[in-house]
RNA sequence: GCCCAAGUGGCGGAAUGGUAGACGCAGGGGAUUCAAAAUCCCCCGCCUUCACGGGCGUGUGGGUUCGAGUCCCACCUUGGGCACCA
């Protein structure tokens, strides 16, 4: 419980006010009960209403919610109810992504079993998120460790692998040689492995793939209709899809051996090359590394460290001369063939020639390596040769080459790069091809606490897939997990089975599924959760696509790349409509919630850190509540356990209730930021709740009689609803939410009667219902409102009362404001110009001499020019 | 290393290329009260001025424009992602 909340707000609750005060616990468990008994947020098919999905990120069942949790959802909530209000059946399901690595390391740290662990935490993460109000169908509820989910998840594998979306291949994973087991990249710190503390290794493995690269070009196409998503997210999956058009030649070796094939991006610099280099897992590398000692360590040294991009980009650039030389096939030079540990395997084709005077990588290793530099273009300005840092002008930029072997001489690279490649056709010895960065997306994982991969090895028949009527493959219960490695591998019993083919005692597959499997078509399952086929195709029909997507931006490319995809493979196999090949309609990412982070030092000068709710403010700063130690403050951060920087969602609601909580994550900053949670922010949200709940009861009070002002007040609550549901729509909910103070203010002081009062006060409960959904109710209900506010429909404001009649212009000379002028709104453009000369400001400006210019723009502003 | 964002008062932030700082917090002053809390009213970017006013001001440096927080270029700092964390 947060003593410091409680405390802080204790005055609160003491006034001595007649008027019955502002009792969040009681009235939110009172509206809570009211909804469960009409059942209002069961997503129906019925009515004739159109329909909106609306979906927040589904969570990982750590055990307790935390306020990210709590921003995410009710961002969902606030469209869910609107869009309910607005006459639409809506789908607002939840559910949990519950495979995954930190379930087995509890299991391992603190034992007992990851499925008994998972459920316990997703049994309390919904008794902790019940009381926040959601509008959540719950009865759609299921966990991704579900054998009823993961079950389908492998009728929908098999289908893949019927339309060839699924293969096998080798593919490189982290290797820790001390505990004999493969390695997350999170369990690689600093090059080792985090238990044993070996350096890692790169090793390759036998694994299954989904045909992702299949797509490439479409998934990169249709971006351009994700009208409704991020565009930083769309460029983030366009990049990361990486589309490129290059050269595909192949280099002669002197020796007769069979030709090096390479692919570059900028053929216009093939003068440059000054060698050929091969990846270290090139065949070319392989053959070597069997016959040549020195060629094995080598290559033994480039394997070690992470698989990681950036662990491989930024490790220390090494290269070993193979000896082989090829032919330059326009000059006919000889360059040497090196093994260079920057070059992927995975991407072209596994090799290239350098050209270290217009790439960074390729003149550090030349210059390592005492390599000849070649320039074969100069800026047009500048004609010094390269020097430590490699020219790279864009694309776009025209350059001049030197004694270029297609002829050009002043041309822009993106020109050049065509030109080179049509002379190659021509000259029959390359070939201009598109290649994607995208890889193949491999989800076999060497672990327990994931989706079996429904598939048989038998020695007769090979690799066979399981029959669908013996789906699930379940997991077996009894595993050991106190050791590293895949218990499915050592269990004694589980692999042995028949095989569906013939028969004949056979092995299962061991490898479980990435969990990103289980989240790439988890909210098609919401659409009918409970079918026995994968999805029921009537019910996706209806409600897919997702209308609005909510959750972080940390999975802008991956999940949503890979969502993406599943959604057309499941067309494909038939589990989808057409409609539903781009799932998400319109996607936002939310930012997270961060908090001030308080630290103490030890004997030893370590950081020690403390929970807010231990904190105490004194004149002096901040201290510790217990002992009176001075506390150093450090800047906001995303909150963590380890900072301890974080604000029990538990806590805050029983101490403020629910609505206090929602209000605040809501207010304090833009969605799409991060928003920082402070102790006096929630407190200004919970008076403010108070004061509206102390300003409507004491409207509901008012006898009948009439006031004045009654058109002003409704003109501003006509404003409120047309800027609170542009905010709304938009995600502009800090905004909404400070036009409902403004509009609380104005519904405060005014002086109208009765009627106009109650009609604005219906209106203010109407226009937070989405946001305080349980205080609206019951202001709701104060005020006479018919039956529940989430029935109500929304309020439109009338155009008629939206305009003023009298604008405010302000007077610029030369972009500095000096004076400002009231005019009727549709004033002529030549009067406000004789005004705005008249007004003293200007008069000075000008000392009697005449404007260089006037700029009068209707409505908004005049600019002089002297 | 590569890709993508974000930087505005003491603080969170607002602002279709058109009055920078809405709204909220913190702070100051006042009303009410025996007193306090709660509540209500007023002030509140920085410098300068008794005041009127003037100057400066949206991470830094340039540019486009009658006019730039907003558009363009370069840089700095912070955050997200980099394919086995979810």
């Amino acid at each position: 419980m947060g003593n410091t909340a409680k405390t802080r707000l204790g005055h609160i609750f003491s006034g001595t006010a007649t008027m019955s005060r502002y009792d969040a616990a009681q009235i939110e468990q009172k509206w809570q009960e009211a909804w469960d008994k009409a059942d209002v947020f069961k997503a129906t098919r019925e009515g004739g209403k159109p329909k909106y999905y609306v979906l927040e990120m589904f969570p990982y069942p750590s055990g307790r919610i935390h306020m990210g949790h709590v921003r995410n959802y009710t961002m969902g909530d606030v469209i869910a109810r609107y869009k309910m209000s607005t006459g639409h059946n809506v789908l607002h399901p939840m559910g949990w992504d519950a495979f995954g690595m930190p379930a087995e390391n509890a299991a391992m740290a603190i034992g007992g079993h990851p499925k008994e662990w998972t459920y316990g935490n997703i049994a309390d993460m919904r008794g902790q998120m019940k009381p926040l109000g959601l509008s959540i169908d719950w009865s759609r509820e299921f966990a991704t460790c579900d054998p009823e989910y993961y079950g389908q998840q492998q009728a929908l594998f098999l289908d893949m692998l019927d339309t060839g979306l699924v293969y096998r291949k080798n593919a490189v994973v982290n290797w820790d040689p001390v505990d004999m087991t493969v390695l997350a990249n999170e369990q690689v710190e600093q090059g080792r492995g985090w238990r044993s503390g070996a350096l890692v290794e790169r090793r390759e493995l036998t694994q299954w793939f989904f045909k992702i690269s299949d797509m490439a070009g479409e998934l990169l196409d249709a971006i351009d209709g994700l009208d409704n998503w991020p565009a930083k997210v769309k460029l983030m999956q366009a990049n990361w899809i990486g589309k490129s058009r290059g050269l595909q030649f192949a280099f002669d070796r002197v020796d007769g051996g069979e030709a090096i094939e390479v692919y570059t991006t900028r053929p216009d610099t093939l003068n440059g090359a000054s060698f050929v280099g091969i990846s270290p897992d090139h065949p070319i590398a392989k053959a070597l590394e069997a016959e040549n000692a020195d060629v094995a360590a080598f290559v033994a040294e480039c394997r070690k460290g992470g698989t990681t991009e950036e662990a491989i980009e930024t490790a220390e650039k090494l290269g070993f001369d193979t000896g082989i030389r090829v032919k330059h096939p326009l000059t006919g030079a000889e360059l040497p063939v090196w093994i260079a540990n920057f070059i992927l395997m995975d991407y072209g084709t596994g090799a290239i020639f350098a050209c270290p005077a217009h790439d960074q990588r390729d003149l550090d290793f030349c210059r390592k390596y005492d390599l000849p530099v070649i320039d074969t273009f100069f800026a047009l300005d500048d004609n010094s040769p390269v020097g430590t840092e490699a020219f790279v002008p864009a694309k776009t930029d025209k350059v001049r080459f030197v004694d270029h072997f297609a002829g050009l001489d002043i041309a822009t690279g993106e020109d050049a790069i065509d030109a080179t490649i049509d002379f190659a056709e021509k000259g029959g010895w390359g070939e201009g091809v598109t290649k994607f960065r995208l890889r193949d997306w491999g989800l076999s994982r060497q672990r327990y606490w994931g989706c079996p991969i429904p598939i048989v090895h038998c020695d007769a028949c090979g690799v066979v897939p399981e029959k669908k009527e013996n789906l699930p493959i379940r997991l077996p219960d009894d595993v050991e997990l106190d050791k590293p490695g895949n218990p499915l591998d050592r269990h004694p019993t589980w692999r042995d089975c028949a095989c569906p083919s013939c028969g004949a005692d056979a092995k299962r597959e061991t490898d479980t599924m990435d969990t990103f499997v289980d989240s790439s078509w988890y909210y098609a399952r919401f659409t009918a959760p409970r079918a026995d086929t994968p999805t029921d195709l009537a019910d996706a029909e209806y409600w897919m696509n997702v209308d609005q997507y909510i959750g972080g931006i940390e999975h802008a490319i991956l999940h949503l790349l890979y969502s993406r995809f599943f959604a057309r493979a499941m067309n494909i196999t038939g589990h989808l409509p057409d409609s539903a090949k781009e799932p998400f309609d319109a996607l936002f990412t939310q930012g997270m919630v961060t908090h001030e982070i308080y630290v103490t030092r030890d004997e030893n000068d370590r950081p020690v850190y403390h929970l807010p709710e231990d904190i105490e403010w004194t004149e002096n700063g901040a201290r510790l509540g217990a002992c009176g130690s001075p506390v150093e403050v450090i800047p906001s951060a995303k909150m963590s356990k380890s900072k301890k920087n974080v604000v029990d969602p538990v806590n805050i609601i029983s101490a403020y209730g629910a609505d206090t909580a929602r209000w605040f994550v809501l207010s304090d900053s833009p969605p799409e930021r991060d928003v920082e949670w402070t102790a006096s922010g929630a407190d200004a949200a919970f008076k403010h709740l108070n004061r509206v709940h102390r300003i409507t009861a004491e409207i509901a009070e008012m006898g009948d009689a009439t006031g004045q002002g009654d058109d002003d007040l409704l003109r501003e609550m006509h404003k409120a609803i047309h800027e609170v549901t542009g905010g709304v729509e938009s995600f502009g909910f800090n905004a909404a939410i400070a036009k409902l103070y403004a509009f609380t203010n104005a519904l405060q002081k005014s002086k109208a009667g009765a009627d106009a009062k109650r009609t604005a006060a219906r209106v203010l409960a109407q226009l937070m219902a989405p946001m305080t959904p349980h205080l609206s109710e019951e202001i709701w209900q104060l005020l006479g409102g018919e039956g529940l506010v989430i029935h109500a429909p929304w309020p439109i404001a009338d155009p008629a009362m939206l305009v003023e009649d009298t604008v405010t212009l302000p007077i610029q000379v030369n972009g500095k404001r000096r004076a400002e002028i009231s005019v009727p709104k549709d004033l002529g453009k030549d009067e406000v110009e004789k005004l705005a000369m008249e007004t003293d400001a200007v008069k000075r400006a000008l000392d009697g001499k005449a404007p260089k210019k006037v700029i009068v723009v209707p409505g908004r502003i005049i600019n002089v020019v002297v």
